[in-house]
DNA sequence: TTTACTGCAAACCGTTTGCAGTTCC
DNA sequence: GGAACTGCAAACGGTTTGCAGTAAA
């Protein structure tokens, strides 16, 4: 636990807390100014391959990292801003019944809703 | 319609078509030998502007596109091989509830089932 | 003294862009 | 001649990597 690893697990603490490595770095840089932005991929894949936080990969434009591992969620995306927010997992769970799997052994299950947050709309 | 266009459209054709741009342009260039990676991504990108095809943001690595634009469907990903496969939207379709809405207006859903495919598992 | 980690800079990959050279009306 | 399009090569953004230097065990 270097003084680097713990300035960007400290940006990545809460909910709803969706942020690039470029704001991660930004941030952690207030606490520690040399903070270079190769510690800063490193120390979040480490984090990822460690399950402390979830990888969101958006269509273009940089990752997301969230530190909301603990409870299961999904993600809403504002398609204009690309701001983020956290959703509950649905009542009704979606599940793919025999013909349609394939084959598949299913490991997951990912929903993105997409619309437009309330500045945007 | 040129014949760059054209040989890249008729590569995207079918069911369960999933290609990078890069696989459309080494098919097409069966067809076109001369054709540049600079006009598959202009063409690809028209055709997404014109709702002919979609694009399908993977994580990490290249995007892909999918011709199947008539049949509303989701997307069956194998987290080993990278491997695609159609699947019918569920019976369930998930739909949030107005407190988990945060004020954003629904666009779309997009969910993504992820597992091993049957040569993986 | 070995090991782990950092910061820098350069490389990397997928994609986009500037531009000069077609082609077609 | 003008508009639309091509191919090349260079630039781009986000991420990764090689490497020399430093700190810690």
């Amino acid at each position: 636990m270097t003084p680097q690893r713990r300035a960007v697990a400290a940006v990545l603490r809460g909910e709803n807390v969706h942020l690039s490595a470029e704001v991660v770095l930004s941030r952690a840089r207030q606490e520690l100014p040399e903070l270079s932005m190769a510690t800063v991929y490193n120390t979040l894949n480490e984090l990822v391959a460690m399950g402390e936080i979830l990888e969101i990969a958006n269509g273009s434009g940089p990752k997301r990292y969230d530190p909301n591992v603990l409870i299961a969620h999904h993600h809403l995306v504002c398609t204009s801003c690309g701001s983020l927010q956290d959703v509950a997992i649905p009542a009704s769970n979606p599940r793919l019944n025999a013909d349609e799997l394939h084959g598949y052994l299913i490991t997951g299950t990912e929903i993105v809703f997409q619309g437009l947050c309330p500045r945007c709309r």
